[in-house]
DNA sequence: TCTCATCCATACGCAGCCGTATGGTAGACG
DNA sequence: CGTCTACCATACGGCTGCGTATGGATGAGA
């Protein structure tokens, strides 16, 4: 059967190796450089090689997807967690989400795309746990249901905004260490005014 | 001469129709959906039109894109300036910015093709401008140079972002009067606490 | 009426991508 | 050594969009 100890040879490709392919393209490339004859071509095969692993290129930006929601996303928020303090979660998500390029650079690739059937669903579980997430954050700080809500839906929206401007005008939006303060300074403006006292 | 007075005659394209036709597709269909074959059909007419017209479909594209910079764009901001007091210039902007829908969608298919080289120069501007305006009304609420970039930089990325969630997950984003409910909670979000200033 | 410019249809070649069909190769296994 | 299977190359047909070339229609003006 030969069913698994398969290390990849350099030629010989696996399932896994197409799927870090369409994500490296999907990040370099947007989702139109997700297409098998430039994948096949970037990893030294052919078509031939792709449909023997998928049935369709729709198939394979699912999977692809699939593989980013299962990595980043979810983990994401799980990991954060594990900080007791709303605050500092809050905190952390958004310095670490201005720092991590690849992260980025999927992010924007999957916003700027999303209008897209095949990304559509997963763009919208995304901005359903961010905005979960942050909602639950919120609540945390006192906040009731519906305005918990409201700040969530604006603290997704400066991510995916900042994102979109950081992709396509670097120069507008600060870089280096200029960016760890504009990190800062987001986070203290989507802090609301202290409910009464804390530490 | 019979150089003007050339109301078109149900056929009979001019330049003006085409760039329409491009700019209704954009905010419809995306800049795939600018393509000069389906929108000769949509326009009832073939190929032979658009190249009598046009050299090519990227000029197709920069011509549309500098229509709506001309009319939008710029215009909306101007017609703000009206207004004496800042707050209410950007209470205006928010709650306006949120209601037309023609606005918003084309706000969305030029955000989403920021990417594309042809695109990138117009997003390009639109973004230095709103954050340009949006400095300009902090700066007038009596904030420093350096703050006043980072909240129009929060408050432009919270549009744009917003905007994306808006067109791509709807059932996310409220609709109707809490809408508007919401659009008024993001305006005293990004209403920075009173006077004075702060680091 | 003839002419000329304007505007468009038709038909073509070209390129890129999708998906299929079919044959070939290398290694596991008996 | 032969066979079978996993993996891939090659070659093909089809679709869609871009851009060109060329000729036809229509109306203004002489």
């Amino acid at each position: 059967m030969a069913r698994d100890t398969g290390r990849k040879k350099a030629d010989r490709l696996s399932v896994e190796d197409w799927l870090d392919g369409a994500l490296m393209a999907l990040s370099e490339g947007g989702l139109s450089a997700v297409a098998v004859e430039p994948l096949a071509r970037k990893l030294g095969v052919t078509k031939g090689s792709f449909y023997w692993h998928f049935n369709s290129r729709d198939e394979l930006i699912g999977a692809a997807l699939q593989r980013w929601e299962d990595r980043g996303t979810s983990q994401r928020f799980s990991e954060l967690d594990r900080l007791e303090d709303p605050r500092e979660r809050l905190r952390e998500l958004l310095t670490r989400a201005m720092e991590d390029e690849a992260t980025l650079a999927l992010d924007f690739a999957v916003q700027v795309s999303a209008d897209d059937p095949v990304i559509a669903p997963f763009a919208r579980r995304a901005d359903r746990q961010a905005v979960d997430w942050f909602t639950g954050v919120y609540r945390e700080l006192g906040m009731a249901n519906g305005t918990a809500r409201s700040w969530a839906l604006l603290a997704h929206s400066a991510y995916l905004g900042f994102l979109r401007i950081l992709r396509t005008d670097p120069e507008v939006v600060p870089g280096g260490r200029a960016r760890q303060r504009h990190a800062e300074f987001v986070y203290r403006s989507l802090l609301p005014p202290p409910p009464a006292s804390s530490g």
